[in-house]
DNA sequence: ACTCCTCGAGTTCC
DNA sequence: CTCGAGGAGT
């Protein structure tokens, strides 16, 4: 090596070292500025170091350590943020308002541990979005929110330029992943100095600091999020390996804050519900000389190992509890009730209101659900009216201020008997809540609303065809129903556009740009195209059947696999599906049946419209359909299981049913043969029973042939019980299935193992009784191999 | 029969 | 987010 090598190389080694100690230095004056709140050096060194750091930097660009501060003035702007998925769920908490609903928290905490009492960890309720942090071996490698608590958007560079967050968590020994849980918040009086700065500038200015803090995130140029003072504090975890649990969830703050991490100062751990009702009265006074805005208390049981032990109800933790303070409410008045009809014709009254600042946003609607309702509120046009966001979101009616009704009294509100759209009448079935317009598909609310939900996102994700065109579309008469929308042809769109655009009083330079209208049409007829082939489920739920939402689309996919078979299959056979009973299974059939509803969808079909993913059906489904679950299922007046048993027994199949007229030979009670034969006396009945048995046949003759041998759980029998920590009964049950499992109902000898979980009532004591195996959630995803 | 939970439907504002 | 209704478990 020359001389000069080993010069520039003792030169290097010498500026290596010294960005280190910068990077370090700085970040200790950081945390000391930005979390502890006890600046150590004036801003004016600190700023002299940062430059030298910035300049070392440019120079070597090699010497960039992964927590250098000079990461956080933000980098150039994204194109979009890429989805994350959570290892651990991100899941929301039970809120409680009354002191009465504290009282019930802390007894089910009680009963559920079997204790006398029980210590909590409190702290404040951030009103601020919850984020994801996660250091791998102590270094800060991606930040993610919170989304639908399965998926969220990684934001790691806007999240890079919030100074309190370290880069690099202090200390020795640090686990190899570490997720941080907490939460991003804009201070009150930043907040303030910026919209100060906004209207500055001329700009639009934000309506509430939650909103500000939600848009600085949502930046897809972190350099704009760098200038809007964003704060973090922790105070949750998720993935963690490497390292233990700690055994108190105080006990994790604790270590949150050694590690360098913000973490509020107002918290502490109380005992009983006494406690928990002296924190919540405490946090209230301070409230308002906060830095930033709550909305309440948290409340969790210290006890980590009690935490596991309460485990969750579906979304939410049994051992967290969300006080929430009152929310804000404010006077205005009621202009006019309107009423609205929705997909299902249902008629829903609608106050338009002089509008109302209150809970952080402009209030001109709110929803008086239905005609009891208004009758319980006694709302009338005129009157002065409490609202409030319930929620934090949807705009509530409280109640009338009667004192400052006007004289003469308004007259009371009546819903009224016709549809405003269509004139049709308005019934409301006993029993109803909601009133609904007759009218059908006749009416064009609910055409509109039926293409409008057709066209969703969940469903066959049509993108650029908003209300407004949905709207164009049925008034010109281009559109009648879904299946029309795949006829539709460039000029058709044009025409309609140019016509809405006059309508709407677009202005000269929109109508001239042709071009741009052209775009938009071959864009709409380009999304159009691509909705014709839909997942068979999307195209299920899209069809807008009552009763059929997201996951009974899923059901009805899974366990039948062919539009086709789904189409004809009478309720009996639907109805023996999981989480389908009679009501759902007779709204589908209905459905089905419907004369105009068989053309539109022949329509759609002749239009191209072809569903994804078809399969022969579930093989689980040949258990389904054994016979005398299907009788019972058919709900024949006095037909119960045992009878439909005996019946078949006595060696009656369904199509001599179908024939049958004279059923008292079968050695059943009177009754009960006079029952039968009534039914059976109807042709409909009769013509059901016909394809019931028909379209059995068929289903047993595509189902695949014992699937069930293959897996490594093959011939194994599984007993769900309880409420398992993290996975749904639904979400087990697919994971056995399809390691080749069965899961059944009910504990018998044959039964390999019984997964309990919280909560796990007599099927436990059973499995107990017999010797079965027993599994927790963590024992049976080993035994799965996950 | 009763209770708990999930799903569907409707709604507001940015 | 909230409500009601349907479904399933006890």
């Amino acid at each position: 090596m020359t001389q000069d090598a080993k010069h520039a190389e003792r030169a290097d080694a010498a500026a290596a070292d010294r960005a280190a100690w910068l990077t370090a230095e700085l970040n200790r004056h950081l945390h000391a500025y930005h979390v502890l709140d006890a600046p150590t050096i004036p801003d004016a060194e600190y700023d002299r170091l940062f430059i030298e750091l910035q300049e070392l930097e440019a120079a070597h660009p090699d010497l960039a350590l992964p927590d250098s501060p000079t990461q956080r003035v933000g980098a150039a702007p994204l194109g979009q943020f890429d989805a994350v998925t959570h290892v651990v769920p991100m899941l929301s908490l039970n809120n409680g308002f009354s002191d009465e609903d504290i009282d019930n928290f802390d007894r089910r905490v009680r009963e559920g541990l079997d204790a006398g009492q029980v210590d909590y960890a409190c702290e404040v309720k951030f009103d601020g979005l919850a984020i994801n942090l996660r250091y791998e071996n102590g270094v800060f490698v991606q930040a993610a929110t919170r989304g639908d608590g399965y998926t969220g958007e990684d934001v790691s560079a806007n999240i890079r330029t919030i100074k309190s967050i370290p880069l690099r968590l202090h200390g020795e020994a640090l686990p190899d992943v570490l997720e941080v849980r907490g939460e991003v918040l804009m201070f009150k009086a930043d907040f303030a100095a910026m919209n100060e700065r906004q209207r500055a500038a001329g700009q639009k200015e934000f309506v509430n600091p939650r909103n500000a803090a939600a848009g600085a995130l949502r930046q897809l140029d972190s350099r704009i999020t760098a200038q809007r003072n964003l704060r973090f504090f922790a105070y949750g975890i998720g993935e963690l390996t490497g390292a233990a649990m700690p055994d108190q969830h105080s006990a994790l703050l604790d270590w949150y804050e050694q590690l360098g991490l913000p973490v509020a100062k107002q918290r502490a751990v109380v005992t009983g519900k006494d406690g928990l009702l002296d924190f919540y009265a405490r946090i209230g006074k301070t409230r308002p000389a906060m830095p930033y805005e709550i909305d309440g208390v948290v409340y969790k049981v210290d006890s980590v190992a009690d935490q596991r032990a309460l485990g969750f109800v579906s979304r939410a933790p049994r051992f967290a509890l969300a006080h929430k303070f009152p929310a804000e409410e404010a006077l205005t008045t009621v202009q006019a009730i309107e009423v609205q009809v929705g997909r299902t014709g249902a008629i829903t009254p609608v106050a338009r209101l002089v509008p109302v600042f209150v809970g952080g946003v402009t209030v001109t609607n709110a929803t008086l659900h239905n005609e009891d309702e208004v009758r319980r509120k006694d709302v009338r046009v005129g009157d002065t009216v409490i609202v409030r966001r319930a929620g934090d979101v949807i705009p509530e009616v409280l109640a009338v201020v009667l004192d400052k009704r006007p004289t003469p009294a308004p007259a009371a509100y009546v819903l009224p008997d016709t549809c405003p759209v269509c004139g049709s009448h308005v019934v409301r079935e006993e029993g109803e809540a909601v009133a609904r317009c007759s009218g059908g598909l006749t009416c064009a609310a609910q055409r509109k609303e039926a293409i409008r939900h057709f066209a969703g996102r969940r469903m066959m994700d049509i993108e650029g065809l908003g209300d407004r065109y949905i709207d164009s579309l049925v008034e010109a008469n281009l559109v009648h129903g879904v299946a029309d929308l795949y006829r539709l042809t460039l000029d058709d769109l044009l025409k309609m556009k140019s016509d809405a655009d006059e309508r709407d009083g677009a202005t000269p330079e929109t109508v001239r740009q042709g071009k741009v209208a052209t775009k938009w049409a071959d864009n709409l007829l380009e999304a159009i195209a691509i909705s014709r082939k839909p997942p068979l489920e999307r195209l299920l739920f899209g069809l807008g059947i009552r009763h059929v939402g997201e996951s009974t689309a899923k059901t009805l996919a899974d366990w039948l696999g062919r539009f086709e078979l789904i189409r004809r299959a009478p309720a009996a056979l639907l109805r023996v599906l999981p989480d389908i009973g009679g009501t759902v299974a007779e709204s589908i059939a209905d459905f089905f049946a419907e004369e105009k509803n068989q053309q539109a969808i022949d329509a759609l079909l002749a239009a191209g419209v072809a569903p994804q993913g078809e399969h022969p059906p579930k093989a689980q489904l040949r258990e389904k359909l054994d016979e005398v679950q299907l009788l019972a299922a058919i709900g024949i007046p006095k037909l119960t299981e045992p009878r439909a048993k005996q019946l078949l027994q006595a060696g009656l199949t369904l199509e001599q049913m179908a024939l049958q007229k004279i059923f008292t030979v079968y050695g059943l009670p009177a009754t009960v043969a006079g029952a039968l034969e009534e039914w059976a006396a109807s042709e409909p009945n009769r013509t059901m029973l016909m394809s019931l048995s028909a379209l059995r046949a068929e289903l047993l003759a595509q189902l695949p042939e014992a699937a069930a041998d293959e897996g490594p759980m093959a011939g194994r029998t599984f007993v769900l019980t309880g409420t398992l920590p993290t996975l749904s009964r639904d979400a087990a049950g697919a994971m056995i299935e399809a390691a080749g499992g069965k899961v059944s109902g009910s504990v018998s000898k044959k039964t390999s193992y019984v997964v309990a979980g919280a909560e796990a009532g007599s099927k436990l004591a059973k499995a107990e009784a017999l010797g079965v195996t027993i599994l927790d959630e963590a024992a049976l995803l080993a035994l799965l191999g996950k």
